[in-house]
DNA sequence: AGAAAAAAAACGAACATTTGTTAGGTTTGA
DNA sequence: TCAAACCTAACAAATGTTCGTTTTTTTTCT
C-alpha cells in the first residue's frame, strides 16, 4: 500500500477530500468516477468498497458542509451582543466556515443542484434556515435602530452574495487573512464608501 | 414544418437560446445534446447543420455576453459626471445587462470554466478588463474624496458578487425591478447599514 | 406563374468513447 | 483466518459526433 495519509482519516474521508478537490475544478457533472480514483491512486470500482454511490459523495459534501455553518453560527446566536456587533461576528464566523472550507464550499454553493429532488428539497430548506438567522439580527438590529430601515430579505441577499463569493478568489497566501476579509466585508455592508465629512459639507 | 418562430432569428440563434435555458438549468456539463435536440424539436444529429460542436454554443453564450457587458459599459464611460453619478450608473447598467440576459448571464458567470484553455485565457482577460473600469471609476472616486479610502479591488470583487449573483434569485414577476434593485445595492456598497444619527448621538 | 435545380435542414443509424456501477476473484493486514 | 480493500473485466446506457440519405425550403430558369 502506498499510504502516506494518517490513520485518523478514514478512506471514506479521504475519498471526499479528493472528490472536493475534483468537484471545485471541473464541477460535479464533469468529475467521473474513474478521474477521482486516479486521483487517489487506486482503480474506479475501489471506490464502491466506501461508498454507495457518486451521489452519495456528493449528498455528504452538501450536507456536511450544512452542518458545519450551523453549528458555527449556533455560539453566535447565544451571545448577548448589541446587533451590530452580533452580525459582525456572524460574518466573520460564516467566513471562517468557508474558509476553513475551501474545497468544500464551492460544492456546497454549486454542486448541490445536482442533488437528487428529495435531498434537494430537504438542502433547499437547511440554507432557507439559515439565511433567516441573519434576517433576524438585522431586524433586530433595525428594531433597535442600530440600523436603517432597509429591506431585510434583499440586504440578506447582497451580504450572502458577498460572503459566498469569496472562495472565487480567495488565496491563503493571499495578503488578506479570514478576519481582514470579514472586517472589510462587515465595513462595506455596515458603513460604505461613502465619505460622510465631505457629503455633510456639501450638504449643510 | 411546425415554426412559430419568426423569420428574424436563425436557427443558430435559436439554438443557442435553448442551450442558454438548459446550461442555466443543468450546467454545461450535464446537458446533453439530446437534451437539446429534445428542446428543439428535432434530432440531435440536426443540431450539427448549424454548429460545429457543444463547445462552439458555449463560446457563443459566454463571449457574446462579455462584448453586452462591454458594449453597454461603453456608454457610461463616456460621461461627465461625478465618480458617484458613474458608479451609480455603472451598476444599474451592468444590473441591467444581467436581466436583460437572464438565461445567458448564469453560463456567463459559471459555465466558462468549461471552455477550451485558449478560449479560457482571452475570457478571463476580458473579465479583468471589464472589472478594471470599475475598479478605476472608484479610484477616481477616491481621488476626488467622494468615497473613503478603501482597497479598491476588494470593494470591485465584494461589488461584482452582489451584483453577478442577481440571477439567481431575480425573477421577472417579482417585486423589485432592475433599476430598484440597481439603486438598493448601490445603496448598501455607497451607504451601508450604519444609522449615522443614532451613532453620531452616541460618539459624541 | 410553375417546373427544375440547388441549397439547407432534418433524419435514422451508427461510430468510438466514456459514463456509473456490478460481479467475482486476489491481495493485504490484523 | 477473516474481513476489508483492491483488483480486472465487464455491463448497459449515455455521450458527442459523423455519415449518407431524405425531406424541405429557396433560388433559378422558362
Amino acid at each position: 500500500m502506498n499510504s502516506i495519509t494518517t490513520h485518523t482519516t478514514s478512506k471514506k474521508e479521504a475519498i471526499i477530500a479528493a472528490a472536493c478537490k475534483l468537484f471545485k475544478q471541473y464541477g460535479y457533472a464533469a468529475t467521473s468516477m474513474r478521474m477521482l480514483a486516479n486521483e487517489l491512486g487506486i482503480e474506479a470500482s475501489s471506490i464502491y468498497s466506501h461508498i454507495k454511490s457518486k451521489e452519495e459523495i456528493l449528498h455528504h459534501i452538501c450536507f456536511d458542509m450544512a452542518h458545519t455553518f450551523f453549528n458555527n453560527i449556533d455560539e453566535v446566536l447565544h451571545t448577548a451582543l448589541s446587533s451590530t456587533d452580533k452580525l459582525k461576528l456572524a460574518i466573520s464566523t460564516h467566513i471562517n466556515t468557508i474558509i476553513d472550507n475551501l474545497d468544500a464550499s464551492p460544492v456546497f454553493f454549486h454542486d448541490w443542484r445536482h442533488l437528487n429532488p428529495t435531498d434537494l428539497l430537504e438542502f433547499r430548506a437547511l440554507r432557507d434556515d439559515y439565511e433567516k438567522i441573519f434576517r433576524d439580527i438585522i431586524k433586530d438590529g433595525i428594531q433597535k435602530s442600530e440600523f436603517i430601515k432597509i429591506d431585510t430579505k434583499f440586504t440578506v441577499l447582497t451580504l450572502f452574495s458577498a460572503m459566498n463569493w469569496i472562495y472565487e478568489w480567495y488565496k491563503p497566501e493571499g495578503k488578506m487573512n479570514a478576519s481582514e476579509i470579514a472586517e472589510q466585508i462587515f465595513n462595506v455592508i455596515y458603513s460604505g464608501l461613502q465619505n460622510s465629512e465631505l457629503n455633510k459639507s456639501i450638504n449643510n
